[in-house]
RNA sequence: AGGCACGUAGCUCAGUGGGAGAGCACUACCUUGACACGGUAGGGGUCGUCAGUUCAAUCCUGACCGUGCCUACCA
């Protein structure tokens, strides 16, 4: 009847409604909450993606999940933002920035100055840093992009000296020198997070002998970095150690340099079933060593540059300002007796080179001792894999633990909610034994620290661009540059080097986000947030942060819930990664791809490439997957399935429009003249709305999608339209109109329901939909609530039992090869009176669906000779068809059933046979059982008989 | 080393102290006026192993095996 219908193709295509609708409704402006209105407020921040980042699964799946739950929050009628953005990702996007200068123009980014340089990585930033914003469009996120943040966007950047500021006021931002962990190739300094830790490499230990000054012996020390020998100034030994007690006190000679090392006592650091029980000490190499150092005030020897190669004369530091605090003479004492001219050969050289001659060195002297395989995890640096370098140098730190007791008190009492709970012990642990935070960072793209340093007092290295200051420098913390020295009075001033570390501003970005410092009707409405929904992964990294700046700046923890899902895999559990070559694009999965973009991986089973999915399709398959605390194994087969999901969807609301006899009745209006199959649909919808609104609410992303899926396909679908056809065909305009009536609106609220998973295809359709919208938009339009006066268990038991029956009937039909276009006649043998009254108010819906042409329901029978039977449990099937049957395969199979109900019967009866089961299970699970015996009892009886009246052959 | 998960149909995963589920794959039949990205029916699992608690265990407890992750350390 409807115009459009002629052309709805017979197969949906993702493509154009995809296409289509999201920019219809950026520009209606939907995804921006009216902040006038009186609804409750909804909020979700994004978890702002890397600038330089495109589109991952990842992403893929988080975003899904929180436009998922915006959208439902939307469509409830609450005031709802998500809010877009990105961060600056300092090293990546400094290392995309310097690469391509190299590139193109072989320049470093010292040869364009620190101002130019930055002037192009924001020139990079115009360019590409809006590419996942505009992927997430992609995916259909109705994200509010008129408020799309930045972390280096002025107003965050004032967010972030605010915070640095005050925290420094506070007395919780120091700066210190400490020994850090240092990338050689980002030459910056990292956080302890930011060091990656990979387990099960073999390394070597290597043992080499330090001859004692005194010509008395050697003492032999194992070490896996046989280099930095070259910065030794201890050798320790176990206090209790019988076999070096003589040695304490004593010295040894550098083999290679000549200096005297002392021999100290060290009870923690040492181990003596470890090794030969004496360990080298490199206090500036290594954090334990260093700790080493702290307890016995050792001299503190640098050997490495910021490469991570020799330098070119040892540098020795006193380490006072790092709590280590040599004795000035000792240390320059032991500089004396260095052997420069052998410093020099090793000079300049890499670590692992440096590494390979002091072992070739040593052996040519003969000290060396002993090889042997070691399994050692390494620290490489997040971003480059490169090996980590501890370093000695100056930074800047937060002082965490006051920091972190309100943050772990608002998980502790309640008020934020850590889903799924078995992250909240692994958040305690981390909290309770939270380290200090390093966040200055050697980088030029950034927040620059708000420290500045009088040139006169402090005395300051390096050029312009990169002065440096000492430990002994006493910078000024400052909102603005200060005028003048408060020391000297001088105006010579120059800011701090350093930038920060990019989670310092990402920790703040709850409510930067929303205008503080500013007191916005932003931060107003909707700080706290609704929900934190993120990456188990970055749990400290970030969610850790904001809760603490959060309650720190804000008083009050950043989100009530904090909902962290699983990890993308690919369909064998691995890791999705490039080098494993198993990573899958969104975007191809979405569009399509050609065979050369496939990953290697799914070559051989795609070797077209893979077909368009649809956004759709992807988005429901990540919901249905997220399943709590699960990793998501993806597999490109269950997003096929959800794409046919889609095509049945498409169909049916095809069927639906190309029946429908004119515009339907609102469903109220038409309570009277409703079909028992309109009531039961109703009442199966009331049934799903139910249960999807009680997932959303839990964050059970998986259960929500299943039930609507089942709703679509297996009610609607598979038995509400096909019950619904001959009315539709039939001449009774009445009953005509219900049908169709019920079945629009029954489409249109499976549509509101699936729009949060599927937020185009049912757009598409529900614009096609001949009934007046209250609203222009699906996604504005109200999302179903339960309808009580709509639940009806009695009549979808009823409908149960009809279901029953029709499948018997086909059942019978396709065990005897009986063409699915063959009209037959059954009889029903129903003992029950009233389960007779019900199949046959229900017998024209039976005949229909089973396709019968005749049709007779009785309480008792007669002999059933040369019929197929089929019992059931409240009923048994009868089936003339005589000449049709295979009585062989018929016996086998009523056999195999009596069998299945014997043993079933027996382990009942076995079980009521126990007196104790009687006598303590509920009385309920009892009766039931006795009911259940009883009528496998009946059944089985039926079954003998019915194998007892097939003809013999 | 410590901690936390997980192990259910061929695959990917739900689920529950009282009769084992879904999707995909598989088998047979069906191009029936919404849909072959489909329909109908069907086969397939001692719920990782072994103990324990219980009237009753796939579910709770413990041990073990296997897998993964997190944290810390590793001369």
């Amino acid at each position: 009847m409807t115009t459009s219908v002629e052309t709805l193709p017979p197969a949906y295509d993702p493509t154009h409604a995809e296409s289509t609708w999201y920019p219809v409704w950026e520009r209606a402006g939907y995804f921006a909450p009216n902040l006038d209105a009186a609804a409750a407020p909804y909020c979700i921040v994004i978890p702002p993606p890397n600038v330089t980042g495109s589109l991952h699964m990842g992403h893929a799946l988080t975003t899904t999940l929180e436009d998922v739950l915006t959208r439902w929050r939307r469509m409830q009628g609450k005031k709802t933002l998500w809010l877009p953005g990105t961060d600056h990702a300092g090293i990546a996007t400094q290392m995309v920035v310097e690469r391509e200068l190299a590139k193109t123009e072989k320049k470093s980014r010292h040869d364009l100055g620190r101002a130019q340089f930055l002037e192009r990585v924001w020139q990079w930033k115009a360019t590409y840093g809006d590419r996942i914003s505009r992927q997430l469009r992609v995916l259909g996120c109705s994200l509010d992009w008129s408020r799309e943040r930045f972390t280096m966007d002025a107003k965050l950047s004032a967010a972030v000296l605010e915070v640095f500021v005050r925290l420094h006021e506070d007395g919780l931002i120091y700066r210190a020198e400490r020994l850090v962990n240092w990338c050689p190739r980002c030459h910056t300094a990292l956080s302890d997070l930011e060091v990656d830790h990979q387990e099960g490499k073999t390394g070597e230990l290597w043992s080499f002998a330090y001859p004692l000054a005194d010509g008395s012996g050697e003492i032999v020390v194992a070490t896996t970095r046989p280099e930095t020998m070259l910065g030794d100034t201890a050798v320790a030994v176990h206090p209790d150690d019988p076999r070096y007690r003589a040695h304490v006190g004593k010295h040894v000679k550098h083999p290679l340099l000549g200096y005297r090392i002392p021999i100290i006592a060290d009870p923690v650091l040492v181990d003596p079933k470890f090794g030969t029980g004496a360990v080298k000490v490199t206090p500036a190499h290594d954090f334990n060593d260093f700790e080493t150092g702290k307890r016995h005030a050792l001299v503190l020897f640098n050997i490495f540059d910021v490469d991570a190669r020799i330098t070119p004369t040892p540098e020795l530091h006193l380490g006072v300002n790092a709590g280590v605090g040599a004795k000035a003479a000792t240390a320059e004492a032991m500089r004396a007796e260095i052997d420069l001219e052998a410093w020099r050969r090793f000079a300049g050289l890499d670590r692992m080179v440096a590494r390979k001659q002091v072992k070739e060195a040593l052996q040519g002297l003969g000290l060396e001792r002993k090889s042997e395989p070691h399994e050692m995890s390494i620290g490489g640096c997040q971003r480059c894999e490169t090996v980590v370098e501890p370093s000695l140098s100056v930074q800047w730190f937060v002082r965490t633990a006051p920091l972190a007791r309100p943050a772990l008190e608002a998980v502790k009492s309640g008020a934020t909610r850590i889903l799924p709970e078995t992250w909240t012990k692994t958040y305690y642990h981390w909290m309770e034994n939270i380290q200090d935070w390093c966040i200055s960072r050697q980088l030029w793209w950034g927040h620059r620290i708000p420290a500045y340093y009088c040139r006169d007092c402090d005395k300051g290295v390096g050029n312009e661009d990169n002065l440096r200051f000492d430990s002994g420098a006493k910078p000024l913390v400052a909102r603005h540059k200060p005028e003048r020295c408060p020391r000297c009075g001088g105006a010579n001033l120059v800011q701090d080097a350093d930038v920060l570390d990019t989670w310092f501003s990402s920790a703040l970005w709850p409510f930067s986000t929303l205008g503080w410092p500013e007191e916005t009707r932003e931060l107003q409405t909707f700080y706290p947030v609704s929900v934190m929904e993120t990456g188990f992964d970055i749990l400290f990294f970030w969610v850790a942060r904001m809760m603490m700046m959060g309650c720190k700046f804000m008083g009050r923890p950043p989100f009530p819930v904090i909902y962290l899902h699983a990890m993308v895999r690919d369909k064998f559990g691995d890791k999705m990664s490039k080098t494993r070559g198993n990573v899958i694009d969104p975007l191809h999965l979405i569009h399509g791809c050609n065979a050369a973009e496939v990953s290697p991986q799914f070559k051989d089973e795609y070797p077209d490439g893979f077909p368009a999915f649809g956004a759709d399709a992807l988005r429901f398959t990540l919901a249905a997957m997220s399943a709590s605390g699960r990793d998501i194994k993806l597999s490109v087969e269950r997003i096929a399935g959800y794409r046919a999901f889609a095509n049945k969807i498409w169909n049916a609301a095809r069927f639906v429009l190309m029946r429908l006899p004119g515009p339907p009745k609102p469903v109220a209006e038409l309570e009277s003249s409703l079909h028992p199959a309109d009531r039961f649909i109703l009442s199966r919808l009331h049934g799903t709305v139910t249960e999807v609104d009680a997932a959303l609410e839990a964050y059970r992303f998986s259960d929500a999608a299943t039930a609507v899926y089942a709703f679509i396909w297996n009610e609607l679908c598979d038995w509400y339209i096909e019950l619904v056809k001959p009315r539709l065909a039939g001449d009774d305009p009445t009953a005509k109109a219900a049908a169709a009536s019920v079945l629009v609106h029954t489409l249109d609220q499976a549509l509101r329901l699936l729009h949060p998973f599927m937020p185009f295809i049912t757009e598409e359709i529900w614009q096609k939909l001949p009934i007046p919208h209250a609203q222009a938009s699906i996604m504005i339009a109200l999302f179903p609530t339960a309808n009580p006066a709509h639940a009806d268990p009695a009549l979808e038991a009823e409908y149960r039992l009809v279901q029953d029956t029709i499948v018997g009937l086909r059942t019978i039909r396709a065990e005897s090869n009986v063409s699915p276009s063959k009209q037959i006649s059954a009889r029903l043998v129903v003992p029950d009176p009233e389960d007779q009254r019900r199949l046959t108010g229900h017998a024209g819906e039976i005949k229909s669906l089973a396709r019968l042409a005749d049709l007779t329901i009785a309480g008792t029978t007669d002999k059933a000779e040369g019929c197929a039977v089929k019992v059931l449990e409240r009923l048994q099937i009868v089936v003339p068809l005589l000449g049709l049957v295979d009585f062989q395969e018929e016996a086998a199979r009523l056999r195999k059933a009596i069998d299945k109900a014997t043993t079933e019967r027996e382990r009942l009866e076995k079980k009521l046979a126990n007196e104790s089961f009687v006598a303590r299970a509920p009385a309920d699970v009892v009766e039931k059982d006795r009911a259940r015996a009883a009528e496998l009892g009946v059944m089985i009886d039926k079954l003998q008989t019915s194998l007892r009246e097939l003809p013999q052959s």
